[in-house]
Order: structure tokens, then sequence, then C-alpha cells
DNA sequence: AGCTTATTCAACCATTTGGTTGACGATCGT
DNA sequence: ACGATCGTCAACCAAATGGTTGAATAAGCT
């Protein structure tokens, strides 16, 4: 779990990254034409894109020579919890979220050292 | 907007920091008791709260020698924001859920490229 | 005044990251 | 069969990241 947030939460720290994620909201699209609006070469896109579909963002579906990549956004439930909860817990109520955090498996001692 | 989310994403994919964030939701605490429950030397925990300031998720006020942090957990909002659209929108309403991403700035065309 | 505690600074190091180029295998169209 | 297209691989590079140690600064204690 903890090595979960760590690479997903990386995998979005890139900008270009993050572009992709947006434009395959709109539809699934092949490995060149995530390329386009780029400036910077097609193997650096081809290398984020690994990098999404190994942490579950992306997944793949090669038809013919095109790979066609398609978005999980369900490999962001986890971490999406883990901000949401950070982010909007009113401190008043801290009992409610340290348990909320307990039941998750978030408090300070499920993580690594 | 976009540098901020790189930075906070990045901010939070290090198992470290999420652990000291972790342990202020519990209370305000010094350099140094953050530093407790690691191996690694207090120089390193230092950096990692740097970085946690700089990003905005703590602030800290000095009194005498000693350096409190608290949690920012309003940071959080953008990120929060923007991976909870990503995971929770229906595919079947994907109409609203651009509309949304153009409200909050977070289409494709609105990335550095 | 002198020791201790809290924190940062400076210099260094190994590894990771994000990019490049050129060549390559595989598939498609003609 | 041939040339174009799709995508990856290998090798390389510069910069960023996450850690170390030793010294320095600043504040508190007795």
């Amino acid at each position: 779990m903890t090595l979960s947030l760590d690479i997903i939460f990386s995998a979005l720290s890139d900008p270009t990254r993050r572009t992709i994620l947006a434009m395959l909201l709109e539809d699934d699209m092949a490995i060149t034409d995530l390329a386009l609006p780029f400036t910077m070469s097609l193997t650096a896109i081809s290398k984020h894109i690994t990098i999404l579909v190994r942490v579950g963002l992306i997944s793949q579906e090669k038809r013919g020579r095109v790979k066609w990549c398609k978005l999980e956004p369900d490999a962001l439930r986890d971490a999406s919890v883990w901000m949401f909860a950070f982010g909007q817990f009113d401190p008043l109520h801290l009992d409610d979220f340290e348990r909320f955090l307990e039941q998750e498996n978030l408090a300070p001692n499920s993580n690594t050292d």
C-alpha cells in the first residue's frame, strides 16, 4: 500500500503524464496520437506511458501494430482516499479522522521507515 | 496551477514525508520530535520538512530554538480535486466531467508541454 | 561562562529521472 | 517485395533526488 502510494504520486507528479491521462479521458488513443501534442520525442512519450501502465493508470491492448491506451481511473482510488482524507476532514473531529486512518491502514505506523 | 500540482504530488510521493504529515495530524511537533521515529539523520528529516514547507503542506513558527511544525491540509485541495475527479466520475457522464475540468483549468490544453 | 539542545549549512555521494539519438522488429498498404 | 508506420531498445547524458558527515549558528540551562 505504501509502495503503491509512492509510485502513484510519483507518476502524477509529471505534467506530461498528467496531460496524457487527461487526453485519455476523451477517448482511447494510440501512443503515436498521444505523442502528437508534445514537442519531445516519441521515445520519451513511450517511456512516460510505460510508467503509467506500470502503476496501473493505463491499460493497453495491441491491435495490429497499434497499441491502444485506455484510462484506468480506479488506480487512483487509494491515493485519492489518502488525499481527500487529509484535505477535507474537520480538525475539530480529529478523533474521527484517526479512526478512519486506522481503518484504511494509513496511520503513521503503517508506513515503512 | 500545473506547477503546484507537480510539486504537491512530488512531495507526497515520498513515504517519509507522508509519515511526517500523518504525525502532524495528531499534534503540532518540533523537528527533532518528528525525526524520532526514523533511523535516518536529523539533517535528512530537516530537508524533507523544508520540502513540505515549500509546497505549503506545513507551516512553521519558531519559538525559542524550536521550530514548531503545523499541518496545512488546505494545500492539498487542488491536487485532491484533480485526483478525485479522475477517480470518481462516471465514464457515462464524460461531458459533465469535461465541463468540470474546464472550470478547474485542468483540461489538457491548460498544461505545460 | 560553559555545556547542551535545536536546527541548518556545506560539501559530497550514489541513484533515479527525464530527456536525447540511432537502430531495430513488426505490421500495414500497395 | 518494398517502403512507410508503430513502437521499443540500447546507450548515453544532464539534472534532480535522497541520503551522508562535519561544522556552524542560535537559544536554553545551571
